[in-house]
DNA sequence: GTCTATACATCGATAGAC
DNA sequence: GTCTATCGATGTATAGAC
C-alpha cells in the first residue's frame, strides 16, 4: 500500500498500473491481485487508510483550525501524501471516478467539520463577527488545496503552514479558546 | 480541439484516448494525427488556446483583482475550462507529464501579475495595510483552484465568485481605485 | 486530407500449476 | 500465496492507398 500510495501520487490512478505496483513490491500482478481482488479495491484501501492516518490526532472543536495549521507543516515533508490526495481529488471530479463518492463524502464532511469549528470559534470570540463560518469553511478547504498544487508544481519553497496561519489570522482567528483567557493561553 | 477540451477535462491527459476525441470528431485517429503530429502536441495547443481566450479582455494592473471575480463568475458557467485546468494542473504536477513545463509557467506569471495587483492595490489604499502582496496573490491563487475542485465535486451551486469576492473584501479591497475617489466610482 | 490496415506495447483480469 | 501464461481490449503511432 506504500508504493501504491505513492504512485497514485505520482501518476494518478488512471496512470499507474497494478504490474509497476507490483514490482515495486517485489511480486507479480496476479500476486498482488491476490490481496486486492481488483484496481479499485487496492486505491479504496489506500484512500481509507491514509484518511485513517492522517486524522489520529486532529484536534475537534475550535482546536481544529490550529490544528490543521500543524498538519499542513507536516505535509509540507511528505510529498507522496500531498501528490496522493491533490492528484486523485481532482481526477475523482469526473462522475465516473472509482472514488469519486469517496471525495465527495470527505469533502462534505470536513466542510461541515470546519463550519462547526469556525461556529464554535466565532462564539468563543475568537473570530471577526463578520466571518461566515460555512463559507469560510470552504475557503479554508480550497485555500489549502490550492497551496498543495503551487507546492507540488513548481516551488517546493513555499511555506504553506505560514499562508494557512496568515489567512486564520486575518479571519480575526488566534487560536485562543476566547478573550476572556487569552492571558492565561498566551502565558 | 473543443472535443479534446471536453475530454481532457472529464478523464484528464492520460485518461483521454485519440480514437475517442477523433471519434468525436468524425474522423478517425490517424485522420487527427495529420493535423496535430502527437498528443501531446494536441494537449499543448489545448492549453495555449483556452489561455488566450481566458485572457482577452482581462483588466491588468489593480483592476485585475476585480476582473478575476467575474471571470470565475462565468467559469461557474463553463464546466469544461474549470475541468481541464483543474484536472490537468493536478495530473501536471508530476515532474515528467507533458505539460509540466506549461503550468509551473503559468503559476509563475499569474502569480507575479496578482502580486503586482495587490502591491498597487494597496499603495492606492485599496488594501489592508498588512496584507502582504506575494502571499496574497499565492492565496487569491490557492483559493479559486481550491474552490474549483469542491465545485466540480460535489456541491455545482456553491458560489465561487460570492467566495472569491469575500476573501477580496476581508483582504479590505473594494474595488475602488483608491480611497479619495470613492464615492465617484460608487455613485 | 482522410482513410484502412497494422505494428507493437501495455493494460486489468483470469486460469491453472505449484 | 505466488507464480507463468494468456485473454481481450486499448493505447500511440506509422505505412501506404486514394
Amino acid at each position: 500500500m506504500d508504493q501504491a500510495t505513492a504512485l497514485f501520487g505520482e501518476a494518478g490512478y488512471r496512470g499507474t498500473s497494478l504490474r509497476e505496483i507490483a514490482a515495486r513490491c517485489g511480486l507479480s500482478h496476479p500476486g498482488l491481485l491476490h490481496h486486492f481482488p481488483t484496481k479499485e479495491s487496492l486505491l479504496l484501501a489506500v484512500l481509507e487508510h491514509r484518511e485513517e492516518v492522517d486524522r489520529e490526532g486532529l484536534a475537534t472543536g475550535a482546536g481544529l483550525l490550529s490544528g490543521l495549521v500543524d498538519l499542513v507543516g507536516r505535509n509540507a515533508e511528505r510529498r507522496g501524501i500531498v501528490e496522493l490526495f491533490t492528484v486523485l481529488s481532482a481526477e475523482a471530479t469526473a462522475p465516473d471516478h472509482p472514488a469519486h463518492g469517496w471525495f465527495a463524502d470527505r469533502y462534505r464532511r470536513i466542510v461541515a467539520e470546519l463550519e462547526a469549528a469556525y461556529a464554535e470559534a466565532r462564539a468563543g470570540g475568537d473570530l471577526h463577527p463578520d466571518v461566515e463560518p460555512a463559507t469560510a469553511a470552504r475557503q479554508l478547504v480550497a485555500l489549502m488545496d490550492g497551496l498543495q498544487i503551487q507546492w507540488l508544481l513548481g516551488d517546493p519553497e513555499i511555506d504553506m503552514a505560514a499562508a494557512v496561519a496568515a489567512h486564520l489570522r486575518q479571519q480575526g482567528h488566534h487560536g485562543r479558546t476566547g478573550p476572556e483567557d487569552a492571558a492565561s493561553d498566551q502565558g
